[in-house]
DNA sequence: TTGTAGGATGAATGCGCTGTCAATATAGCA
DNA sequence: TGCTATATTGACAGCGCATTCATCCTACAA
C-alpha cells in the first residue's frame, strides 16, 4: 500500500462510554450481554450508541474475543445461476444464527481458489465452505492446519480435507448420457466447456455411457467459462463434425440453452431431430421451449446441509459428526426436450 | 454468540521471528517492506514463514494500522446475470492495487441494504460502492460520517451521498418503449418485477413513452424477484388482460426470455405477430433464436470507472474528482425480436 | 585516529475491544 | 445488628500486528 493512511477517527467504545458516563467494559456489556447491565446505565449506553452513531469495531473485536462470527465461502463463479440457490441456503441458515457469509470467487482456476483460501484464512473465519474437492495441496495443508471445520461441497471424494457433502459428478454424467441411448440414440454427443475437474467427470460418465453402449464418443469441449453463447459456438462445432449426432448432453443449463437456440436457428427440430439433456436445472430449464430436460443437482439442500453440519460441528465445540461424507445425490428431471425420439436417422 | 469459543492458537508473527532469531519487527518488515531488511534475516523469515504455514492475522494488520486494503461492495443479486460484469470489473481494478473486494448481498431489500451497510462499516472497508440510490437516512447519515468514499452506481441522482456514476434508468425505459412505438406498434405492453427503485423508473420512462404516443398503458408487474418464470408467467397475464398487444417491453433480459418462451409455446411469432424487447443486454441475448432486442448498460465500464474514481480518491488523500456524478449512458441494440414489424392487427 | 552519516535492527507503545477477576453495593437472612 | 449471597460495575491485561523511536553497527571522510 502506498497511498496515505486516512485516520477515520470513528467513534469507538470508549467514547461511548464517556459519553454514557460508564466504563468501557459496562458499555461493551451493555452491548453483548445487556441482561448483566442495570436498567440505567443500559438505557444510558443504548442512548448514547444512537446519539454517537457508534458502529463497532468487527476487528478490535474478533481480536480480543478470538472470534469472528464469520464463515468463508468460496465458489468458482457467481455468475452461472447455479450458485444463487447454494448462496441463498447458507445465508439462511448462517444469518439467523448471527454468523456472516463471506464469499470469494475463484473463476474456476485452482491458482485464485488458492489464493483466496488464504486470503479467507487471514480472516480467520469460524469454518470454510469450498466448492470442489481439487485443492491444491498448499491448500490442503493450510486448511488442516487452521483446525475450523471445511466442508467441501458438490462432489464427492475419498480423501476429503474435513467434511465433505456433495454428489457423483460421474454418476451424474452417466445418467444424462445413458437417459439419451435408453431414449433409442445411438448417436450422441457432448459439449462441455470451463475443463474444471466437475466438468471432467461428467465427461467421464459420459465415455462410460457411450462404451457400455459400443458407440463412438462424440465430444467437444473448451477451456473457457461456460455459457449461453459457448454453448451455441460448441452445438455448432458438434454438428460439423457429427453431422449424425441426434442428441447432446450438455455440461450444463446454459450450455444446453446455448445448443436450443442453435439447433432451432440451424431448423433442427427439438427434440424431434435432436434431444438435448442439460445439467443443473436451472430455473429457467423448466419454462423454455420446449423445455429442457435436466439433472437437477440439489445445490440448496447440499448448502443447507454444510451449513447445519458446520453450526453443529461449531456449537459442539468442533466434535465432527460420525460419517464424515454425505451424498446427497441427484434427479433425473425429464422435459420435452427429450421426449418422443423416434429412432429415425 | 452461545457456543463454545475454540482456540485456534495459530501460528503468529512472534512464532515466525523466533523461529528465524529475529524479532517480530524485523519479520514485519520482511513481509512487508523487504527492502529494508538485510537479505540473510530475510532470507530467514521467508524461510520460517515457509516452514510455519504464517498466514498474517489481518485484523490485527488492520487494527495496528488503520488500514484494512479493503472496499466494500453492496449488490442486490448475484443471481441475475447482471452484476457478473460489474464485480468483475472491480476486481480487474482492485486485485491489481492490491485491495481485496468485499461483497454483499442485498436480496434488492432496502432494510437489508442498511444492515448490509452497517456490516459493512465494521469492517472499516476504505471506500463503499453501491447499487442505487435509494438509501435508508439512516444508511446515508452513517455513511456520511464515515467519511469514506460512497459511490452510487447505476442510476442517476441529483443528492449523491458522494460520488455518483450511473445511468438513467428513466431515460433508457422510455428508449426501450420509444424505440417500439417508433417501429409502429400501438399496442406496446410492460412487464416489470422486483418493484425496486430501478424498475420503478424504468416503467415512469415507459409510461412517458405511452402518453407521448397517445396510446393506453398495459402494465403487469409483480413484487418478486425477476427470472426466466416470472416473465413466462408476466408474458401470460399480459396477453390475458391486453390480447391486443404487438410488442412488449420487458424490465430486464430475463423476463424478456420468458417472455419470448411463452409467445413461442402459444404459437405467437416472434418478431412477425409480437415484438420483444429486454433490458441489460445480458450475454445470452444476442444468441437468442429469434436473437432479443435489447437496451445495452454500461455495467462493466460503470464499475470499472467507480473503481478508478476510488483508487484516485484513496491515492489522492481523498480529494473528490470536480465532477461527482457521471452519466455513463445507455445503448439500445437492435436484433431480431424487434425486426420487420409491419403494422398488422 | 576520530567523527559522522546511513543502514540495519529491536524495544516499547497502542490500535479497539473483550475476558478475567477484583471491588463495591445491595439484598436477604439469622 | 452482623453476616453472607447476589447483583453491578470497573481495572487491567492482552489479542497480533504496525509504527515510532532509540540503538547498534559499518563504512567512509576528514
Amino acid at each position: 500500500m502506498d497511498y496515505p493512511k486516512v485516520k477515520p477517527s470513528r467513534v469507538t467504545l470508549e467514547d461511548v462510554a464517556t459519553y454514557a458516563k460508564v466504563s468501557a467494559v459496562t458499555a461493551s456489556r451493555a452491548l453483548r450481554q445487556p441482561e448483566l447491565v442495570s436498567d440505567v446505565l443500559r438505557a444510558r449506553v443504548d442512548q448514547a450508541v444512537k446519539k454517537l452513531a457508534y458502529i463497532p469495531n468487527q476487528m478490535a473485536s474478533a481480536l480480543a474475543s478470538s472470534r469472528t462470527g464469520r464463515i468463508g465461502v468460496i465458489v468458482p463463479s457467481l455468475n452461472n445461476g447455479v450458485f444463487g440457490d447454494y448462496l441463498r441456503a447458507l445465508h439462511e441458515v448462517f444469518t439467523p444464527a448471527g454468523i456472516e457469509v463471506l464469499v470469494l470467487n475463484s473463476d474456476y482456476l485452482p491458482g485464485r481458489e488458492e489464493k483466496a483460501i488464504f486470503t479467507m484464512l487471514g480472516q480467520f473465519p469460524e469454518a470454510i465452505i469450498l466448492a470442489g474437492i481439487m485443492q491444491t495441496r498448499k491448500s490442503r495443508s493450510s486448511l488442516q492446519q487452521a483446525g475450523i471445520p471445511v466442508v467441501q461441497t458438490m462432489e464427492l471424494t475419498d480423501q476429503p480435507i474435513d467434511i465433505n457433502i456433495g454428489l457423483s459428478q460421474r454418476d451424474a454424467g452417466y445418467a444424462a448420457a445413458r437417459h439419451l441411448f435408453d431414449l433409442g440414440h445411438r448417436h450422441v454427443g457432448h459439449i462441455a466447456a470451463g475443463h474444471d475437474a466437475r466438468s471432467r467427470r461428467r465427461i467421464g460418465g459420459y465415455l462410460q455411457a457411450v462404451g457400455e453402449f459400443g458407440a463412438i464418443p462424440m465430444l467437444v469441449s473448451v477451456d473457457q467459462p461456460s455459457n449461453v453463447p459457448v454453448g451455441c459456438q460448441l452445438f455448432n462445432e458438434l454438428m460439423q463434425r457429427w453431422p449424425k449426432a441426434t442428441a447432446v448432453f450438455c455440461g450444463n443449463d446454459n450450455l444446453a440453452l446455448g445448443a436450443l437456440f442453435e439447433s432451432q436457428r440451424k431448423g433442427i427440430a427439438v427434440p424431434d431431430d435432436m434431444s438435448i439433456i442439460g445439467f443443473n436445472d436451472l430455473e429457467f430449464s423448466a419454462c423454455a421451449y420446449p423445455s429442457l430436460t435436466s439433472i437437477a443437482t440439489p445445490r440448496y439442500e447440499m448448502a443447507r446441509c454444510a451449513a447445519e453440519t458446520i453450526l453443529g460441528i461449531i456449537r459442539g465445540g468442533g466434535k465432527r459428526p460420525k460419517n464424515r461424507q454425505i451424498d446427497m445425490g441427484f434427479r433425473l428431471v425429464e422435459r420435452e426436450s427429450t421426449k418422443c425420439y423416434s429412432g429415425k436417422k
